[in-house]
DNA sequence: CGCCACTCCTTTTTT
DNA sequence: AGGAGTGGCG
């Protein structure tokens, strides 16, 4: 889009009256497109770069603009900051970490931060309280509340149904989370954004010097905006303009604290600032925002929307029906499969599937075809045990009290279990003044290999590449009987050394990559370029394709079972279904898989739909084509005498 | 103290 | 159907 239309002309140009700005931009109409174009603007009209400042939530959409921005304006880009609300956070605190405490910090990912309320949890809880809240529950309640600025007991009292002395236990568990992460000098997430906003609120020398850093603040995806980013907005606007750009029929983040909402209140939040609207659709066929308009249309919550193609109309939309997930999947790379022979490039395509879980089957279809994928989404899966196996040793290189790292790498040897690892982590602690290398010979008395790697680890620490690779040679023996299919894990490693070719100490990677990890196929990605995109839907916004499948579209995960009995979360689905829809340019294929194996996964959720149990159930023929595929090769009558065997069962 | 076998529970989305 | 947590044994 080269050319911009008068709404998307007058918001990049846009010079007042008001100091700041509210672009609501729907789903296709530019968005990117205007916040590239608005920096280069003020580039171009004399802003230097360094006093902008660009902000996103996620790191794709950074490094999304970024490159937008470099074609646009090429090296100056450079010169500009842009990063995710996080990254940003951090580059301020590590800058003047005494400031903030957090000097020698190590920062620790959810799982790790997890394993450390696991730990506060179990000094607390007996184990025969089963019911009691799991420690990935109290981490997220922790988290919520942080988030929203609110005292986690106040947050439990108002929005969780926890009783009250089990309230009063979790905070005392957070309390002693707290206090190991401060004593092992842990940085969360969280606390990036939390540290830096204290920070800002406390002293007013550092607020003074920050607001006068910037000029323009940029914000991308407002409506994901939560109360700690709204705060942090507000320390460091005025002078310093806000120019956000944002979409309230896509909020999907409110399990972080966001709320569509406020995008609404924007001018009672914001003094002295104005809204402004892109309507037009630039990326879709009208039969395709058809299905769009209609999904929202039926939507109790007033969204007063209604995307209108400037392209015209295309192909209507299709819907197919599996008797399973594995029929579904099967097609889907057969399709794939027919369209590439035809001609067209594999990117072209994109699956957008509900949760990262969910995509393994298609996954398996397409590896079985032979098709090259990426996918994009998801936690657990980026972070691979053997991965982390060799990072905490290098993180426990690089900080002596890093109990997780150092009981993760030590009881990866045989005979070394928590107790041990445990003694070993105390002694570190208690003589801060001994050789690392000393301490564990000591503790570790004919365990010599186990030290040694600690101390080929510190002896490359210059060179991240040098070191992992040294590192991965010296454990190799020791990971390949933990691990099955370790010649193909072992790759992963390979890549991990490579990454680390880009970083000048074994420190700063170790922080990028805990900050940023980057997913065996994301790097992969690089080597091959023509891939089908496998995508969850959250990772999907801001990105588009020509031809889009929806799979998996069934009751249960629109909305998801576990969103049911709260009308916001419900709808919150129903706005998660929207940006699936909105993605697709030239074709849009919903498919959809009927048998139990997908619904499954129910148990547990007695909770009933307040509104809408199924966004797609009153899906009108009319702006879909509806086909029943039946069942598969994968189905057979004789499946039936299946049921017998439980019964008879002699 | 570590290891193994067993059971139970799980699976939303991201920084 | 596989992983995390638990309990008993060597």
């Amino acid at each position: 889009m080269s050319t911009l239309n008068a709404e998307q002309t007058r918001a990049v140009e846009y010079a007042g009256p008001a100091r700041h700005l509210l672009v609501l931009a729907g789903a296709g109409t530019g968005k990117t497109t205007t916040i590239v174009q608005r920096v280069a603007h003020l580039v171009r009209g004399g802003t230097k770069p360094e006093r902008i400042l660009l902000l996103t939530f996620s790191r794709r959409a950074a490094k999304e603009m970024r490159g937008r921005l470099a074609a646009a304006l090429g090296p100056v880009t450079d010169r500009l900051t842009i990063g995710t609300f996080h990254s940003f956070c951090w580059e301020v605190i590590s800058r003047i970490p005494k400031t903030f405490g957090v000097q020698a910090a190590t920062v620790i990912d959810r799982d790790d931060a997890t394993s450390l309320v696991t730990l506060a949890r179990s000094e607390r809880v007996e184990r025969s309280e089963k019911d009691f809240p799991k420690a990935a529950q109290i981490g997220d309640w922790m988290s919520y509340a942080r988030n929203c600025m609110l005292p986690l007991a106040d947050y439990l009292a108002e929005f969780t149904e926890v009783p009250d002395e089990w309230a009063a236990r979790v905070v005392a568990i957070a309390d002693a989370y707290t206090a190991k992460k401060r004593e092992r000098h842990y940085i969360d997430y969280d606390d990036m954004l939390e540290l830096l906003v204290r920070g800002l609120e406390k002293s007013e020398a550092l607020r003074t010097q920050m607001k006068a850093l910037y000029g323009h603040i940029l914000v991308d995806e407002m409506q994901d905006t939560n109360p700690v980013q709204w705060r942090l907005l507000d320390l460091l606007r005025d002078p310093a303009q806000l120019y956000c750009v944002g979409d309230d029929a896509q909020s999907i983040y409110a399990f972080r604290g966001a709320d569509f909402r406020n995008v609404h209140a924007f001018r009672e939040r914001v003094a002295d600032a104005e809204v402004l609207k892109l309507t037009e659709n630039y990326r879709s066929t009208q039969e395709i925002l058809d299905v769009s308009n209609w999904l929202l249309a039926r939507s109790p919550l007033q969204y007063d929307k209604e995307l209108r193609a400037a392209r015209g109309r295309g192909s209507k939309p299709r819907l197919l029906d599996f008797a399973s997930k594995f029929d579904e999947a099967a097609w889907l790379a057969n399709d794939l499969r027919v369209r590439h022979e035809a001609g067209a490039n594999w990117h072209d395509h994109m699956i957008l599937v509900r949760t990262a879980w969910s995509a393994k089957s298609i996954e398996a279809a397409l590896v079985e075809a032979d098709i090259p994928y990426t996918f994009i989404g998801g936690t657990s899966f980026l972070q691979a045990a053997h991965v982390k196996d060799v990072l905490s040793l290098l993180r426990a290189s690089l900080n002596r009290l890093d109990e997780l790292a150092w009981v993760r790498y030590l009881t990866l040897w045989p005979k070394v279990g928590d107790v041990k690892a445990g003694k070993v982590v105390r002694a570190l602690a208690d003589a801060p003044d001994a050789s690392v290398f000393d301490v564990l010979m000591k503790e570790l008395r004919g365990r010599d290999e186990i030290a040694e790697a600690v101390h080929l680890a510190t002896a490359y620490a210059a060179t991240p590449s040098a070191a992992i690779g040294a590192v991965c040679q010296n454990l190799d023996s020791l990971l390949s009987t933990r691990y099955d299919r370790w010649e193909a894990r072992k790759s992963d490693l390979k890549l991990l050394a490579q990454l680390g070719e880009k970083y000048s100490s074994l420190r700063e990677f170790v922080e990028t990559f805990t900050l940023d990890p980057i997913s065996n196929s994301e790097a992969a990605k690089s080597s091959e370029e023509d891939t089908v995109t496998l995508i969850t839907v959250h990772s999907a916004k801001g990105t588009e394709a020509p031809v889009c499948y929806v799979a998996q579209a069934q009751a249960g995960l629109y909305p998801h079972t576990r969103s049911l009995g709260d009308l916001d979360r419900e709808e919150e689905e129903r706005r998660i279904l929207y940006v699936a829809l909105t993605r697709a340019q030239h074709e849009l294929i919903l498919t959809r898989a009927g048998d139990e194996s997908v619904n499954i996964f129910q148990f547990g959720s007695t909770a009933r739909a307040v509104g809408e149990g199924y966004f797609l159930e009153e899906l009108p023929g009319e702006i879909v084509d509806v086909t029943h595929m039946g069942f598969g090769g994968t189905k057979s009558a004789l499946d039936a005498l299946k049921d017998l065997d439980d019964e008879i069962g002699w």
